[in-house]
DNA sequence: GATAATTGTTAGCCATGGCTAAACTGTTTA
DNA sequence: TAAACAGTTTAGCCATGGCTAACAATTATC
């Protein structure tokens, strides 16, 4: 280990914003954003899914190729997947159904996206910006910060 | 396509928050998305790097993957790719530097860094939640953004 | 200076998430 | 009803980013 012992000063700690975080502190930043990239995908999937059947009646891979702007193939691959983990039933050339579980997270998830978005566009984002932003932000904002987002997306509209 | 033809109703846009969008700017937010998640390793690489030089004097592999909570390995094979990438100089057993152009990615990634991060804490967010939130959304926010955000803490500062 | 401990590299494995091309199914239409 | 077309699936490729195990080099310690 060549890093210098680690300094137990909490006071000179968060008030330095320079200083580098204890190890520990450092390496779980890193697999919170390693484990959020692994489901990240899938709940992409799921809450378009949702909004496909909320808003058009069906969810066809098709559609979902086209609005995630990926191939036939990598949707067909992922609905696989998605069955595999219990989120969706599929028959085949049919539109896809989520289970249970798949709407409990299609649910969760775009709420989550509503949060960032509103609170976005409340903190003076422009609607096309805060879009994208908000589908790349969501899965990495914690349900603490996304209750104080919430509250300020609130008070700014009152 | 299965999709109905798109109606363009622009009032309508923005107001409905439970509207799908538009399919070429739904695509776009997954693609932005995308791209996001191929630089952002890399530039956590970087970004580590850089501080470990500023405040170490020193950046070694083994440190790198004690903070990243990752394998030697890992980080060595990693190390190759960002030589390839010419962001970093390597000898072997040697501590690493940066590149002319891999400063530039750290000093940008780290100030991008430090705007979220700040930016969270000014909204109220506990440090260590708001740490680990910068983390992760900190390859996700458009300069447009993070322009606001700055504002915003400023703002919350006097 | 020899040996132990630390650090770094390499080889080779795995899962994920893209892709294209080709095959197959289902629907529409001539 | 047969052909054409749209939609779906499968096969097989690639890059990325993890891992372990084995080995090599450097540094520290006795």
């Amino acid at each position: 280990m060549s890093e210098y012992q680690q300094q137990h000063s909490p006071t000179a700690y968060g008030q330095d914003g320079d200083a580098l975080p204890p190890v520990e502190q450092h390496a779980q930043q890193y697999e919170t954003v390693r484990n959020a990239h692994e489901t990240e995908l899938i709940e992409d999937y799921v809450e378009l899914i949702g909004d496909l059947l909320r808003h058009r009646g069906e969810a066809r891979a098709a559609d979902i190729a086209t609005r995630m702007a990926v191939s036939q193939a990598t949707v067909s691959k992922m609905i696989r997947r998605l069955n595999e983990l219990g989120l969706v039933t599929s028959k085949p050339y049919r539109s896809l159904f989520l289970t249970e579980e798949g709407q409990k997270m299609a649910e969760i998830s775009r709420s989550r996206h509503d949060v960032v978005l509103h609170f976005l566009r409340a903190l003076g984002v422009d609607d096309s910006t805060a879009r994208i932003d908000a589908e790349g932000m969501e899965h990495h904002v914690s349900d603490k910060t996304l209750t104080i987002m919430q509250r300020f997306t609130e008070q700014q509209r009152t």
